[in-house]
DNA sequence: AGATAATAATGAGCTAGCTAACAATAAACA
DNA sequence: TGTTTATTGTTAGCTAGCTCATTATTATCT
């Protein structure tokens, strides 16, 4: 057993980071009216604009009626507009307006140098290797939550 | 810049194992009626029994209400009791009943198996490692989270 | 063409985080 | 002793995850 049972686990020190991260940038972010998730929308849209809701929640890794709900409130307050699709009656596209491209780019430097401040004292490599390792645990579970479907035996 | 902008970042990548963690252990602890959270409690309460509800939240570095509400749920199925203090009036101590500790050894089994999954392919060096940089990381963000009250100039 | 299956998005309802505000009680102190 | 302050726990209400079920539309296949 690499890590005793005394240990809460690694999964629960995984989980405490997160949660921490979470308080942080939505304690960041209030000023602008949103939360860390709602900026992780944007962060997609950013990189690439007009994505269908189906896109998005692939992206970030999250069930469709959640990325939903976020697009719900980003529109409420002008963050994003759904757009019809002709082709495909079914779809929208989300579509970041223009008006809010500087609010956008403000939020940004905001995100930018949180991960600087969380990332303090670690090297490059250090930083690397811990992205990969991250990686490898997220494969090991994708796998695990795959199985369940089959027989395991 | 070290992780560039292309990048979701670090915090977000932290985020989405730690619900892929959520997921799959919810999933594991279904049969026996509990949740991911429930069981965090139930592990600190393994540890040391009898603590009172604020040290439970302040061990699982979550809220009072967070935690009292994860008691309600875990005392309406019996796995925990709530012992009035004499000596305090306001205060709950927390037990495990006795006849629930066996139902807690076979979870503690699928826990301990679940770990043991999500580190595969993981040398034991890389284990600690990843531990000890997760520390920091959080070290950081406690910090970052205490500066807000002052003044940051 | 018409029946069946697949897909995009929503709605409802649950758990678990958080904050803010409150009640009850205990501790500190003038 | 009596008032103020601090602490324990709860209530209420918000966001964000999830699952399950449903609607509207498109794709598939006889």
């Amino acid at each position: 057993m690499i890590i005793d049972d005394n240990d809460k686990g690694l999964g629960f020190l995984i989980a405490e980071t997160a949660r921490l991260h979470r308080k942080l940038l939505d304690r960041r972010l209030q000023p602008f009216g949103l939360t860390r998730a709602q900026w992780a929308v944007l962060a997609v849209l950013v990189r690439r604009d007009g994505r269908t809701q189906s896109e998005i929640a692939e992206e970030l890794e999250i069930e469709k009626p959640t990325a939903g709900r976020l697009l719900d409130h980003l529109e409420q307050l002008a963050w994003i507009e759904r757009r019809p699709t002709p082709a495909d009656r079914r779809v929208w596209r989300v579509h970041i307006p223009t008006a809010a491209r500087p609010r956008i780019a403000a939020v940004a430097d905001v995100v930018r140098d949180t991960r600087h401040v969380m990332v303090q004292g670690l090297s490059a490599d250090q930083q690397h290797l811990l992205v990969r390792q991250l990686g490898a645990i997220k494969t090991n579970m994708v796998a695990a939550l795959g199985e369940a479907a089959g027989d395991p035996g």
